[in-house]
DNA sequence: GTGAAAGCGCTAACAC
DNA sequence: GTGTTAGCGCTTTCAC
């Protein structure tokens, strides 16, 4: 690999000079041209580490993810890609497996990387990013909060548990049943906060502890909890399902047990990207995921071009799409 | 940050010594434990980069796939980076979308950062690895061939479009059809091929070409194929799907016609991670790409410790689960 | 076993 | 506008 040492020798000039041609100060045209040249015969490529060691920034963020299986979150790298790349940032994206060891160490790799920037959607909220901001790094988080007071962009969480149970409530649905993610994670529990308002407007003498199911936010959580509601002395008639992958393991026993929606009413908070169903059988509430990365992108980048104003939380509206078998559309 | 000089005053020795307490090389027990406790109070954390520029090398590994959103490549990046961080690797997973400049800028990346490696599953057939392999760096094909001598692990996917095209005939469908992805993809390509060699040796009257759709390895293009053949005169009985999203999109378009399987014979190459369907309906040939990922990365980590025998190409095999309702299992 | 010192490749004062 | 030079934090000879 060629150094600026050796283009500058090339080119007649001094190393000083090449590095200003690439990072575009102030140098006249023909030595500019004599660089260009010297560097392309010398396939000369700038080596990063060395300005990163120099410049105690690189240009890389991380993106600190639960889940990297889950499309949602997938669907959120592509949107903190796209911005990031736009502006010159290449995207670390690491997989903690919701477990706060692995979350620390790449936290901790942040650091000694130098990286300008993380987008967490923490572990738990028991993160600990104190390093990570003494050491002046900017942090936005995504999905959850983390108890600090950050940058944060989220779903509106309760209103879409709402939408979702409102939803079969209007069509006709009377004992519906919620399975949402861990109790410790927000989201989860909120959405079923969203739910648990519903019920106690338009079914209050219904208990809803009965109906309600906390477990993983993953395909087997789903499956695992929506066999035990089906063993119910009282089987629900309909569920609101607290993410995509509950949502999929729940229909995929109720499949697997006849009960082909919508012969039995769900309804999902998140998209379903994948599955196989006709789109007329079930409700989506539609979570931007996309959007919500590029937003905390846009947010990062301000940051790390210096901007200092108080944190800001973003709150994102999701969209609702009705099972159209059920409600005549 | 504090840096090895603190540390070493503070422990009172040089910091060559803290340098070797880190690197496990010979220390007294005495030393050792003074670094530590100092470091320990400094909340010391080697800097990377500094480390990098030394050595000349990284621990850090870059994953380049073609489509983060498609599960099949998540969860090859699972078992990558479950291999990877054992050995104390940290895996850069860079989405080039397919498209060949953002592939490029990648692998410069991956030179110009000093990483230790990369495994690559190729945006086309014209990649060009001669920086990456003039600089040293081991680089591990996966799911496709790159046109270079180097170490690959591929699915055995000729085979793998047989099984799913012989089961489609055993199950009694005569009429046949195969959407598969870009046809300059080796993978899409040899999956047809496997599909076309059962035809033939099963319906030797039947126009190949009539029933082959080559489209993108996505939903959408599995929708738009899907549409096409079934506006056919004579529309087929049975699909072979050339990958899961591509399945995915099939489906869809059948439910949504009223033809859910296995009113129509449905055969998938890969897994259905979210499908919705009953399990019974859709024969699923199975490809291990968390597998393929473990495999890469430990050939990859063999590379990086300086193993240089010739190159290697190792060919998975894939599980067929028929369709129960077909088949009468 | 331990320390002194050079140097990885770059950027940013500072002089001119 | 351009060159000289110091130094980012670490590893690694080379002495001792």
């Amino acid at each position: 690999m060629a150094t600026i040492y050796e283009v500058a020798r090339l080119a007649g000039v001094s190393p000083a000079t090449v590095s200003r041609v690439f990072n575009g100060v102030g140098v006249s045209e023909e030595k500019t041209q004599a660089v260009r040249e010297a560097a392309r015969q010398l396939k000369f490529t700038p080596n990063r580490t060395a300005r990163t060691l120099r410049k105690q920034e690189s240009e890389v963020i991380a993106l600190v993810i639960p889940d990297i299986e889950n499309p949602y979150f997938t669907e959120l790298a592509r949107g903190v890609e796209d911005v990031a790349q736009k502006a010159g940032y290449s995207v670390v994206l690491c997989n903690t497996d919701s477990q706060i060891e692995k979350e620390a160490t790449y936290l901790q790799i942040a650091i000694s990387e130098h990286m300008a920037g993380v987008i967490l959607a923490a572990a738990s909220d028991h993160t600990n990013l104190d390093e990570l901001l003494a050491a002046g790094r900017p942090v936005v988080a995504v999905d959850r909060g983390t108890g600090y007071d950050i940058d944060g962009v989220v779903m509106a969480n309760r209103p879409a548990g709402q939408a979702a149970t409102e939803n079969l409530v209007q069509a006709g649905y009377r004992r519906i049943a919620c399975i949402t993610g861990p109790q410790e994670i927000e989201t989860a529990y909120e959405r079923a906060q969203g739910w648990r308002a519903v019920i106690a407007r338009n079914f209050p003498d219904a208990d809803p502890d009965e109906l309600l199911r906390y477990s993983s936010f993953r395909v087997d959580g789903g499956r695992e909890v929506m066999e035990e509601l089906l063993t119910l002395p009282e089987p629900p008639d309909a569920i609101v399902a607290g993410n995509n992958l509950l949502g999929v393991g729940a229909i995929q026993v109720l499949t697997e047990h006849g009960l082909t929606p919508p012969k039995i009413g769900v309804a999902v908070v998140g998209s379903l990207p994948f599955t196989t169903l006709s789109p007329t059988a079930v409700t989506v509430v539609r979570l931007p995921a996309r959007h919500m990365g590029v937003t905390a992108a846009r947010m990062l980048l301000e940051r790390i071009a210096g901007d200092d104003q108080p944190a800001r939380t973003v709150v994102l509206r999701n969209e609702v799409q009705p099972a159209r078998a059920l409600n005549g559309a």
